[in-house]
DNA sequence: CGATTCTCAGTGACCGTTCACATGACAGTG
DNA sequence: CACTGTCATGTGAACGGTCACTGAGAATCG
C-alpha cells in the first residue's frame, strides 16, 4: 500500500519547508516563481493530491454547500423548478470552486434527513434550502446557525431569493383579461406551499383589480402539482353550471392534466377553453396546442442564491434581505380569445 | 463567539475520557449504558456536534460519495434518465447515511471539473460515474484510483451498471413488427453515445432477424437527444419517396419533437405514423397522442449503482462485473396497425 | 554606512477526530 | 489466594493540513 503523499513529503522532495507548498497550493503570491516551479514539479512527481479533510479540519471551512430540498425524492426530482433550481445552483458553484451536496426529505427525526446530515455533522459551509412546502425543517435547520439563504419564501428572518410570483400571475391574468376572457379559473397549488401561492393569487387580484373587473369567486380548485390532480380539478370545474373560458393552474404540470382532460372532453383548444401553466416546463412547448406559461427563470433563482451564499461565506452580506427575480410570460398556443375559431 | 464543543469538552462534562465520548458517537456495544447515558446528556447539553473533516482526516473516510455526469449542467439537468439516475443514487446513498457531492461539466482542465473536484483534491471515498457520453472524463477519473462504479456501458475494467437497452429496443422493434409494420425509421443518438446506441441497433436488428425481415437500410437519422432534432430528422424522413411507416425515436425527447412535425404536417397519428421512444419520461403520458416508449427505470439503475459502490466500500466485491437491469416496454397511443383508422 | 523595513521562507503548535495500545477492576480458575 | 482472562475505559500519538510567529537576507533610507 503505497502511502499517498503528503505536504511534507512534497516538502521533502522539493527541498522547502512543508508551509512553503501550503502557500504554493493556495496560490501565495509572496512565492517566488523559481520555488513555486519546484514545488509544482514535486507534487506532479509525487502525484500529491491535498486531503480536502485535513484542509477543512485546520481552516474550518469545507468549500462545500449543503442544498436542502425538503421533499421526497420522487417529487423532488420530478419537478422541473427544483431540478433547475439545482442546476443553477451547481453552476454558480461550482465555477466558485464549491461542492455541492444534495439532500431531499423534510422529516426532521428521519435519520437519513438533512437534520442528520447537516445539522448532526458539521460537513458544509453554508445552506441552501428550498422552502416550497414550508415545513418545520427550516426551523430546524436554521438552528444549526449555519449561513442560510433560502430558495423561496420565509417568514423568518433569513435572507431568501425567489421568482417574482405575483408578477408572473398578474402578466397571465392580464394576458387573460386581454383576449377577453372574465370567468378565470385557478387550480391552486397545494396549501402547504402558501405563501409562493398567495403570492400569485396576489398577483391575480391586482390584474383583475387593475382592469377593473370582480375576482370570480366560484372558480377556485386545489391540486398537488401533479398531471393526474389538474386533470381531476379541471373535470369538476368543466361540470359547473357556468363554467370557465379560461383555466390558469398554478404550475404546468397541472395545466397539462387539464389540457388532457379538455381534449378528453373534445373541447376544441384553445377555442372552447384557453389554459395557462407556469413554471414554463419543457413539456409546455412540446404538447399541442403548445402551453403558455409563466417561465421563472428557475437556473438564475438557483444561480442567485448560491452567489449570495457564497458572498455570505466571504464576509460580504446581501443588500437586501429578499431578493426578487423577474418572471416571464410566455405566450404560445394555449390561450386565444373566447370562442375564437381555431 | 461561543466555540463549538469538541469530543473533550463533552467527555470533561460527562466525567469520562474523550475516546468513551468517541465509542458512544460510533455505537460501541462495549460501553456501559450508564456512561452513555451520561454521555448522551452532555453531548445534548453542550448541543455537540461531531466535526466532519475532523474524522475524515482521522478515519480517511468521508462517507461522502462523487456522481459525475460529464455533461454540460444545461444538458443533464434537461435530461430526464440522468435526473432519475442521480433520484435513485441520491436516495440509496441518504438511506445508508452518505452523502452526495454532485458534479457535471466534462472538459478535464476546466478547473472547475469533476476531475478538480475529485481528483485533486480527495473529497469522496468513491465515484458514481455516468458513462453516456463517452469521453476522456472516465479514463481520467480513473486515474485517481477511487472504488468506482460506472453507470452506462465502458470499455474498461469497472463495474458497471446499466439498463438493458438491447431488450428495450428489442421489444419496442418487436412491437412494430407486431403492428405490421416493416418501415420502422430509426432516429438514433448522437454518435458520442457509441456504447449505448449499438446496444439498442442490435436490439433492433435481433427483433428483426427474430421475424426473419430485413432492416430497412435507408431509415436511420442522427439526432441530439433533443425535440428540435428528433423534429428534423423526422422532416427528413417523412420527405423520402418512401416514408416509413412507423419512426422508432431512441430517447422520449426525440420522439416528442418527431411528433411535432407529424402534427404539423397533419398526419393523423398513428394511423398514418407510429411513433415510439425510448426513457419513458413524465411528458410520454402527458401528450397526446400519449407515447409509447421504453422506460429504463433509472431510478433503480442509479440505487444500484450507488448500492455496489457502497458495497465496495465495505470491502465487498460485487459477483459481477456488468450489472444489467432490466427495461420495460410501456404501450401507449402512439402506436398502432399501420393505417388504422383512428 | 548602520538602522530599518520588506520580502520570502521556515518552525512548531494546533484543529478534532480515530487508532493502537495501556490500564484497572472484577470474575473465574486451579 | 495468586493468576489469568475479560471487559470497560483511559492515554497519547497520529492524521495532514493551516495559522501565527520567527528569522535571514536584500532593499531602502536618513
Amino acid at each position: 500500500m503505497s502511502d499517498r503523499p503528503t505536504l511534507r513529503t512534497v516538502a521533502a522532495e522539493a527541498g522547502v519547508s512543508h508551509q512553503t507548498v501550503s502557500r504554493v497550493i493556495n496560490a501565495d503570491p509572496t512565492v517566488t516563481e523559481a520555488v513555486r516551479d519546484r514545488v509544482l514539479s514535486a507534487m506532479r512527481l509525487l502525484d500529491y493530491r491535498p486531503s480536502a479533510g485535513a484542509r477543512a479540519l485546520a481552516s474550518g471551512r469545507t468549500e462545500v454547500v449543503g442544498l436542502v430540498l425538503p421533499h421526497n425524492p420522487g417529487f423532488a426530482f420530478s419537478n422541473d423548478h427544483l431540478i433547475r433550481l439545482v442546476q443553477g445552483a451547481d453552476q454558480e458553484l461550482t465555477t466558485r470552486g464549491y461542492g455541492l451536496l444534495l439532500s431531499t426529505r423534510e422529516v426532521p427525526d428521519d435519520p437519513s434527513s438533512a437534520y442528520r446530515r447537516f445539522v448532526q455533522r458539521r460537513q458544509v459551509d453554508g445552506l441552501l434550502v428550498e422552502a416550497g412546502a414550508g415545513g418545520e425543517s427550516l426551523t430546524v435547520l436554521r438552528s444549526a446557525g449555519y449561513p442560510t439563504v433560502v430558495i423561496g419564501y420565509t417568514a423568518e428572518d433569513l435572507v431568501s431569493v425567489h421568482p417574482d410570483d405575483e408578477g408572473g400571475a398578474y402578466a397571465v391574468t392580464q394576458h387573460l383579461l386581454a383576449l377577453g376572457h372574465r370567468r378565470i379559473a385557478v387550480v391552486n397549488g397545494p396549501r402547504e406551499n402558501g405563501l409562493a401561492m398567495a403570492a400569485r393569487l396576489r398577483g391575480l387580484h391586482r390584474a383583475f383589480a387593475d382592469a377593473h373587473r370582480d375576482v370570480p369567486d366560484d372558480l377556485m380548485e386545489h391540486g398537488d402539482f401533479t398531471a393526474g390532480s389538474g386533470y381531476a380539478a379541471a373535470e369538476r370545474l368543466m361540470a359547473r353550471a357556468d363554467p370557465p373560458t379560461a383555466i390558469f393552474a398554478f404550475n404546468d404540470g397541472m395545466a397539462l392534466g387539464a389540457l388532457r382532460l379538455l381534449r378528453a372532453h373534445r373541447h376544441a383548444l384553445p377555442a372552447d377553453v384557453s389554459v395557462a401553466g407556469f413554471d414554463d416546463t419543457e413539456a409546455a412547448d412540446l404538447v399541442d396546442p403548445s402551453l403558455t406559461s409563466v417561465s421563472l427563470h428557475s437556473v438564475d433563482v438557483g444561480r442567485r442564491a448560491a452567489r449570495i451564499l457564497l458572498d455570505l461565506l466571504d464576509g460580504r452580506a446581501p443588500a437586501q434581505r429578499e431578493h426578487v427575480m423577474p418572471s416571464t410570460l410566455k405566450v404560445r398556443a394555449s390561450t386565444a380569445p373566447p370562442g375564437a375559431a381555431r
